[in-house]
DNA sequence: GCCAACGTTGGC
DNA sequence: GCCAACGTTGGC
């Protein structure tokens, strides 16, 4: 998924408050079903402690990943004549180095966007490009709020399908930490998945591989920790 | 630009 | 609820 930034942070109130209701509240059948189906039977009691530490299990057995990966296209694609370009530069350079994650169409990124909490690391992931790769790192500042994009008949990511009264996407503002200390490219990252999946090792199941075409993933703990660890080595 | 993998849609 | 057709993602 190609987001496309506009400007900082959270000038949408007005739908963050209205929306919220309707996206915690009633899920539409439609919605939940493109989970990961079979489990999820619908917490009784949603996440409450273990928020910021490990991915764990919460009450009623549900993985909470604190850990995100988020791609983008750093390269300029036309697409319903708008360009959907957005690397890693053009995070920072926005004001406050903070942009709304619009454009997200898939249920299941969708719903891994609606569990980021504030405060947690994405990896800014480049797709579609000469290279993909890692290419830094960011923090949630807003959780979950109304996507405006889908009811705009200009925007790239218009769903007619989605009604305001029931809005079906959301996204969350991410601000700009920094970037990696060097680029960690999609080849790198799949020979360390290949070697562990073989013999064992924190990669081994990254969804980055596993799930791949998922545009916004959840890593575990251990997973972002060993590929942070190399961004201080060299390439394999 | 090709195309494999996979998500979505809609007929039945 | 199955499944074929179709659309999209994203590496290569």
């Amino acid at each position: 998924m190609p987001p496309k930034k506009r400007t900082g942070g959270s000038r949408n109130e007005l739908s963050t408050s209205a929306g919220q209701d309707n996206l915690s509240g009633n899920e539409s059948a439609e919605d939940f079903d493109n989970d990961v189906k079979g489990k999820r039977k619908k917490p009784a009691t949603e996440t409450s402690a273990k928020q910021k530490g490990t991915s764990e299990k919460d009450a009623s057995g549900k993985t909470v990943y604190c850990h995100w990966l988020m791609k983008s296209e750093p390269e300029s694609r036309i697409q319903n004549g708008v360009d959907v370009k957005f690397g890693i530069e053009d995070l920072k350079a926005l004001p406050n180095q903070t942009g709304c994650w619009d454009g997200v169409r898939n249920y299941q990124a969708r719903n891994f966007m609606r569990d980021m909490k504030v405060e947690q690391q994405a990896f800014f992931y480049h797709s579609n490009c000469k290279e993909p790769g890692i290419a830094g790192i960011m923090k949630i500042v807003k959780e979950a709020y109304v996507d405006h994009t889908q009811f705009d008949k200009k925007d790239p990511h218009y769903d007619p399908s989605s009604k305001p009264g029931n809005p079906k996407w959301i996204m969350v503002d991410v601000q700009f930490e920094r970037k990696t200390k060097r680029y960690i490219p999609l080849s790198e990252l799949k020979k360390y998945h290949l070697r562990h999946k073989a013999k064992g090792g924190p990669l081994k199941n990254m969804a980055l591989f596993t799930r791949s075409r998922l545009s916004v993933q959840p890593l575990t703990e251990e997973e972002f920790n060993f590929v942070l660890s190399l961004e201080g080595k060299g390439r394999i």
